[in-house]
DNA sequence: CTGAAAGCGCTTACAG
DNA sequence: CTGAAAGCGCTTACAG
């Protein structure tokens, strides 16, 4: 096999010119199938790999695509709670990358350092054009937004939104997730529920409480003020969680590792899960597995999640006018055993 | 400013030709050094930035280097131990990256799915030539390596080595840093002293056990038995550690986690550390600083270890047939509350 | 110290 | 359906 096979060598041992080929390897018009198929035949054989450098020269074109993640989701400080966001992340990541593989593009990974973003330094990989794209995984400050946005080279941004900026984004729809967590509570029976979260510590935690907050309405439920319980402090810290006043028969969390956290102290103090209690989590994380029983939660739909993102990104290079807005993909509530049917008790 | 500045553009504005240009711009000889200082100045201003696929396309070098990470380490199974292995290495990542940075390089990272491990694919970064080498980061397959090693591209391991294949790679000097630890431990004072780790389970936790013995054979200290306390199961799943038949006065622990779970455990057995009993860890990982007290440790220099290793990759590149094999970076014994001086006590 | 010429491997009009 | 010509932006000999 020869050290580095060319479209030239393909046209000269077929006797055609290596325009023919390039159409024939590229897939365009101008070429008979016979003659294509014979082409890509034999290109495969002598082991042929296109020069990305020199396609890329001439169409202007990376065939990479930058996915940027801000530093402070990759790093475990004193306090972070998140050591399954980064491996969250990397988990988008590698679903990306396999996904631009089959466009033939590769995926590069950049870790936005908290200086860069404060800083407004764009990632090198825009100024030396080494992507045609970025994707934006997670939250980043408004002000970089901004700049991204200005820039001359199509963004999306996924897991992360903002309504007052201008940006394409795909995120899980928290909102319907939570709605459909807690109408299925409504559905066995339970009307007693209360919502476990800090709602003004994101927007995600936010929505999701919303779309628990509408199941209420939509059953006329009224909701206790006692039956927002928090969760965590301004800094993202667990704290120990208060019951209402009047025990509910139900909790909506946030998230699985607080569920998790809520049946153990739940237990501690002699209720069980999910005889006397039920609980419904969300993410599906390996917590709503490591809990006794495991939490019935909502898991968002990565597949779609990536499929959508890269869809949205080829759009915006085919043409940079291109705008979609937020985009909210739907997730799937996994049962597990953390609900019963709620029975009226004796003593009620 | 113009869309896209190139070397002619310059060249023009000066009245010099692109050939100039290109040798003021790489820093090459054959311009006057008041001539080269003009053209960069006047490339600055302009905005120009070099087209790297011209570049690449001519000197067939992609200015890229992959980063392979074993799918392994990035994922949160249900009995996986490592949530800080995915930072440790995001953060080892991040570093690479920004000094390649500097050698106007930028890092790829390809993330290596355990299937395609097994089925001995590599990935497509090589065979499209967007990279000019490989840094591995962690254990890969043995038939793997002896794989990458055919190829005719550079590579260098980081925190993994296999004595029995031919590769260069730049690790923690796990020995040294646990011999250090141990020779403070007898500093101190101690004699009796215990080491908490599963021996068989990895070459690093050996390498680190090997490294506590030669300080207590140097020392002329005999190792009981039962004075090696197993950590873990061979799925690498934590257990309940068993104290030696004569308690040791410190224990010598294989890394963070562990010494964390050790003093919780000693602590709930009435021990009290460190008044009672001393304890070391390894890694300087948050574990060492959640803990109360404060684990003294060992930390290894990433720093250096990227370093070397970022210099070991370009004498490869530079000359395919260096070798330096096995490289081991000094780390360093961090002081913290865990560790008293031992004095006989009233009841001996 | 400086530059004209050739060419890296490909694609894009355009002509047949 | 097929191909000769030009050119993407750069670097590498080589000549002056």
């Amino acid at each position: 096999m020869k050290q580095n096979v060319t479209m030239k060598d393909i046209a000269d041992y077929l006797g055609v010119s290596k325009v023919t080929v390039s159409k024939a390897l590229n897939d365009k018009e101008g070429v008979s199938d016979k003659l294509k198929a014979k082409i890509i035949e034999e290109a495969k054989k002598q082991g042929y790999h296109m020069n990305l450098n020199a396609k890329s020269l001439r169409s202007n074109c990376s065939y990479n695509i930058g996915v940027i993640i801000p530093e402070q989701f990759t790093n475990t400080g004193e306090y972070y709670r998140g050591t399954d966001e980064i491996s969250y992340y990397m988990n988008i990541y590698q679903i990306l990358s396999n996904k631009l593989y089959e466009k033939n593009f590769s995926a590069i990974l950049h870790i936005l350092s908290t200086k860069d973003e404060e800083n407004n330094i764009i990632p090198r990989l825009y100024s030396d054009k080494k992507v045609d794209g970025f994707i934006v995984l997670g939250q980043v400050r408004r002000a970089y937004v901004q700049l991204l946005e200005t820039l001359d080279i199509p963004t999306v941004y996924m897991d992360f939104y903002d309504d007052y900026l201008s940006m394409d984004s795909v995120n899980s729809d928290n909102f319907l997730g939570c709605h459909m967590a807690t109408n299925y509570l409504i559905e066995k029976g339970h009307r007693d529920i209360a919502f476990v979260g800090n709602v003004f510590y994101t927007s995600s935690i936010q929505d999701r409480f919303l779309g628990f907050y509408k199941s209420l309405l939509e059953n006329r439920i009224m909701l206790a003020e006692d039956y927002i319980v928090c969760d965590r402090d301004d800094k993202g810290r667990y704290i120990r969680m208060v019951y209402p006043s009047k025990m509910p028969t139900a909790f909506v969390c946030n998230c699985d590792q607080v569920a998790y956290e809520l049946v153990n102290q739940l237990k501690c103090d002699g209720f069980r899960v999910p005889e006397d209690i039920s609980v419904v989590g969300f993410d599906n994380s390996r917590y709503s597995n490591i809990c006794n029983p495991n939490i019935t939660t909502v898991e968002e739909n990565t597949e779609n999640m990536t499929k959508e993102t890269i869809n949205v990104l080829f759009k915006k290079i085919a043409n940079p006018n291109y705008h979609v807005g937020k985009i909210l993909v739907k997730g799937e509530l996994i049962v597990k055993n953390s609900v019963l049917e709620y029975k009226e008790k004796d003593e009620k």
